[in-house]
DNA sequence: CGGACCACCTA
DNA sequence: GTAGGTGGTCCGG
């Protein structure tokens, strides 16, 4: 490598956005509430290239006021980009300062683009000798690589590439850089509103420049080519010229190349780290210390080099990997989440790891023997489904030690995979060997088709990470990338996209299987320790220990006890609704005078607004089409029969697809019966839900509906359904937790709550309140759980906006302690980031101190409603799971089945009823002390709807 | 065939 | 105004 000087031109906002999306899912958000995932994002980069290249020269080039040259040319360059997310225009402010600390150059000017200020820059300094290179991720660059000017492109995954002439040449299929511009022009780029020639896309371009050379030679040839293809070419010659011009990078900005001022001399470090401590980085201030305090030698961790070209700016050292075979896995990189170099990350590729898969009989027999001979065990296992109830093993994997594990394929006789089992079982049912995984909920699920019980103390890192942060996924990949770097392979690698050409775990090699297995289970283990600590920190251990993860078991035995299902009653009733809703469909053609889709809202907008012009100004969607809403449409419908109509055949509809001709298919054939999933892990407020399929939305409200609840019929006729109800638990809830001594005193006293709000805030004996006024006190009830708004109380009363809020004026009056009680909790979120339910159930609120008041309203609404939904939500999980614990303890044959938030559904052995009765209210009403007592109503049928 | 959008079901 | 899930249409790869 020659000793020539290096000038690198960092495109600012290219890297910004870059790293503001790399943290999307993830934000980083501060304790003042700052996101500040653009500014790491973008430092973690400009580092990284620090460190890597230690440039001599360097400068960061940013935007200003968009290109006015282009708009001029055409006005609609960039006109459909969306409006720059906050996060990153408060970032800008702050990179600058850092960048003015570090003694960098920003190089900006009023109506160029970066684009044009490196272009000019890398021409100037190529003149004086200098090596440049242009670090982005934008291909447009690659018209302006010379022999001497360089792409250094950042590659999604970790790393970097360098482009040069011969890689440009090849990427894009051009004889020399400069075609780039023809072929930018020819394809257009929908992201900056460069038009591109009708019909052309990357494939086509590229043929078009092999062919002609360029756009000019195109236009000048179109008679070489033929059909559709030659007019539309013809036809937008002019656009294609433009977005040509528009494609192409300036070289004539008015700024100046200074090698002084460029050169990269060294920070000021004090106050680089001031500003990182107010943005509260750590572990980017010790990064940025060692870039430029230290030796220079702190390379880069593992970087997953990508197309290694003979343009690398430096040589590589050698990488340093970790001296033992499993230092390197999970040793002293241990990154605590807290910020990441998303572009660097690591794999099984480049981690060093001992994966094996356990074989012979012999093996198998040795390895069960050490497992037996472990505390603590992470394993996972691969199925041939994600239908527990389907699934048959295909391998379980195995980890103590983090880098190291074990994997023991199952054969797919299933008289052979039962004997092979039989080995664990030992291991399995050890109370005194903690079992780890993620999502256990599974694996206990799979185990117990096997007749094998998981006992002992359970870690589940799914369950762990919701409780650290609930508003995040907590899919294995996200949590490994997110807080251990690392990149697990993907399921689609090995057995393909889901679809017609899926394979099965099944068909997979045993190595590969091995590798993905054990890796999974691997990480699963390393996470443990990771969230182990965090739950610790954030005191939701004991919530893990007593709530979640027994809970976990819980919900493993109601989802394979599932609940019976009355198909023949269903089917009658799909066919009563078929020939209703046929009688409707008529009836609506008939008077929209064509037939038309009823169930397509754009088609029957049309219908309504157009043609049959019911309203003078139709609302509309936020997408621009006719909204045809049910708040809508049933403002019309007493003057429209067609209206009326037009909502009778939605419902019957609804009702029809979604509950009375959809459950009868997912009966599970093995058992006869549905077994629904319950999510434990997807509501940010705690609550659980419920899919394949959702028994927590059975229609209950209008007659037609409920008729749907008849059809969950107990096991036989020998027992009964039972439901459970809280009354009104969350009223109760922010009653006890404000401390509103009239409302207590109203539950004391057993009062219906809503006629008791109206009698005092309508100032009339609780005898004499009206059907309205105990509705409209209903509404405000509610209301004040979901985060009060005048707005939303008026939308859903007949009250106007002014009334609405006098009513909440009077209503805080007669609730002083209410009111006081959402302050506080919003205060406090603003202090804490946090809010907490009464077990210490956390929800963090970034947007609590949001400058936009909407969003910053959403957040505080949160705020309100999460600690009430949440705390229901831990309330009915402590007596689900010692309602489960007392039925397996006294042998009963009753079993829980549903949870409906603030319901619980049973099928009860009729011999042991009032036994039931008093063991399932009792647990109910007792499960958590409030200063206002709970309650619990029982009902009894012959199914869900008789027992409601 | 997957994702966005709309509409509608529950607590 | 809170928290969820599912089914239908429509559009684009």
């Amino acid at each position: 490598m020659s000793d020539q000087k290096r000038l690198f031109l960092v495109d600012a906002y290219a890297l910004i956005f870059r790293g503001y999306y790399a943290f999307i899912k993830n934000p980083r958000i501060n304790s003042k509430g700052e996101d500040t995932s653009a500014i790491m994002g973008f430092m973690n980069s400009l580092l990284d290239v620090i460190k890597r290249e230690r440039p001599d020269h360097l400068a960061v080039c940013f935007d200003k006021g968009g290109s006015s040259d282009r708009v001029e040319m055409y006005e609609a360059y960039k006109a459909n980009r969306d409006e720059t997310p906050e996060g990153i225009r408060t970032a800008v402010p702050h990179i600058h300062n850092i960048l003015k600390a570090m003694h960098i150059p920003i190089l900006e000017k009023e109506g160029y683009e970066a684009d044009d200020i490196i272009g000019t820059l890398s021409r100037q300094a190529e003149k004086e000798g200098y090596k440049v290179f242009m670090v982005t991720p934008d291909k447009d660059f690659a018209q302006l690589v010379t022999d001497n000017i360089f792409m250094y492109k950042p590659v999604f995954g970790g790393g970097y590439e360098t482009w040069g002439i011969p890689e440009v040449k090849k990427k894009f299929e051009v004889e020399k850089p400069e075609q780039v511009i023809d072929f930018l022009g020819m394809m257009g780029d929908s992201s900056d509103n460069i038009p591109g020639l009708p019909g052309v896309g990357e494939k086509t371009a590229k043929k078009f420049i092999n062919q002609f050379g360029s756009m000019e030679g195109l236009l000048a040839n179109t008679d070489q080519l033929k059909g559709k293809m030659k007019e539309k070419i013809e036809a937008n010659g002019e656009l294609g010229v433009l977005s040509k011009e528009l494609a192409r990078i300036m070289l004539d900005v008015p700024v100046t190349f200074d090698a002084k001022d460029f050169e990269l001399d060294h920070p000021d470090i004090e106050k680089v780290k001031e500003i990182f401590q107010d943005l509260e980085f750590r572990r980017l201030t010790e990064n940025f210390i060692k870039t430029f305090n230290g030796n220079g030698e702190t390379t880069v961790a593992t970087p997953t080099e990508t197309n290694k070209t003979e343009n690398k700016p430096t040589p590589k050292k050698p990488q340093s990997a970790g001296a033992g075979q499993f230092s390197l896995f999970g040793g002293g990189d241990n990154n605590d989440g807290e910020e990441t170099n998303q572009y660097v990350r690591k794999t099984a590729e480049t981690t060093s790891h001992f994966y094996q898969s356990v074989a012979s009989v012999m093996a198998t027999k040795l390895f069960v023997k050490n497992l037996l001979n472990q505390t603590s065990v992470c394993f996972d296992t691969e199925t041939t489904s994600i239908n527990p109830l389907q699934a048959e093993l295909v391998g379980i994997a195995f980890s103590w030690e983090a880098g190291k594990g074990f994997y023991v394929p199952f054969p797919e006789d299933k008289n052979e995979a039962q004997i092979l089992i039989e080995e664990f079982r030992p291991f399995f049912e050890d109370e005194n060997i903690e079992k780890i995984g993620q999502n256990l909920k599974y694996d206990i699920k799979v185990l117990a088709k096997y007749n094998i019980e998981v006992k002992g103390k359970l870690f589940d890192t799914m369950l762990a990470h919701y409780l650290i942060n609930p508003d995040m996924r907590h899919n294995m990949d996200v949590l490994a990338e997110t807080y251990l770097n690392y990149t697990p392979i993907s399921i689609t690698e090995l057995i393909g996209k889901k679809g017609k050409n899926q394979l099965s775990m099944r068909d997979v090699p045993i190595e590969k299987q091995t590798e993905y297995a054990v890796e999974d289970a691997d990480i699963t283990l390393q996470l443990k320790e990771h969230f182990e600590k965090e739950l610790g920190e954030a005191n939701t251990q004991k919530l893990f220990d007593e709530i979640e993860v027994p809970l976990l078991r819980v919900l493993a035995s109601m989802e394979l006890e599932g609940i019976n299902l009355d198909i023949e009653f269903l089917n009658a009733l799909a066919e009563e609704l078929n020939d209703d809703i046929q009688n409707l469909e008529q009836k609506i053609y008939d008077e929209a005078g064509e037939e038309f889709n009823i169930a397509s809202p754009k088609q029957l907008g049309v219908i309504l607004f157009e043609k049959l012009k019911l309203v003078d100004k139709p609302k509309k969607t936020k997408t621009g089409q006719y909204s045809t809403a049910e708040d809508v449409l049933s403002y019309l419908a007493k003057d429209h029969e067609i209206v009326q109509h037009i909502l009778d055949y939605r419902g019957l509809s609804k009702l029809k697809s979604t509950y009375v001709d959809a459950l009868p298919n997912q009966v599970e054939p093995h058992t006869g019966r549905v077994h629904t999933d319950y999510m434990q892990t997807v509501a940010a407020t705690g609550r659980l839900s419920s899919n394949n399929p959702n028994l927590q939305n059975i229609p209950i409200r209008t007659e037609r509906g409920r008729q749907v609840r008849k059809a969950f019929i107990p096991r036989d006729e020998n027992y009964t359904l039972l439901a459970a109800d809280y009354s009104q638990i969350e009223l109760r809830i922010i009653a006890a937790l404000s401390k509103e001594e009239t409302m207590i005193e109203a539950f004391r006293n057993g009062e219906d709550i809503h006629a008791s709000t109206a009698s005092k805030v309508f100032n009339v004996p609780i005898s004499e309140v009206t059907r309205e006024q105990r509705g409209n006190a209903k509404t405000v009830n509610f209301g004040i759980i979901y985060g009060v708004s005048a707005f939303g109380l008026s939308n859903q009363t007949n009250l106007t906006r002014s009334e609405s809020k006098e009513l909440i004026d009077t209503y805080y009056a007669t609730y002083p302690k209410l009111r006081i009680y959402i302050q506080d909790q919003v205060d406090f979120a603003r202090d804490n980031g946090y809010v907490q339910t009464v077990l210490g159930r956390r929800r963090y609120l970034k947007d609590i101190n949001s400058r936009n008041a909407v969003v910053r309203g959403a957040a505080e609404r949160n705020a309100v409603n999460a600690p009430i939904q949440g705390s229901a939500a831990d309330i009915i999980k402590i007596a689900m799971i010692r309602i489960h614990d007392k039925l397996k303890a006294g042998k009963f044959k009753s079993k829980m089945l549903l949870q409906v938030h603030d319901e619980l559904v049973f099928d009860i052995y009729r011999p042991e009823l009032e036994d039931m009765k008093v063991l399932i209210k009792t647990e109910m009403e007792n499960a958590y002390k409030l200063e206002v007592p709970l309650d619990v109503e029982l009902d009894i049928g012959d199914n869900w709807l008789e027992a409601h």
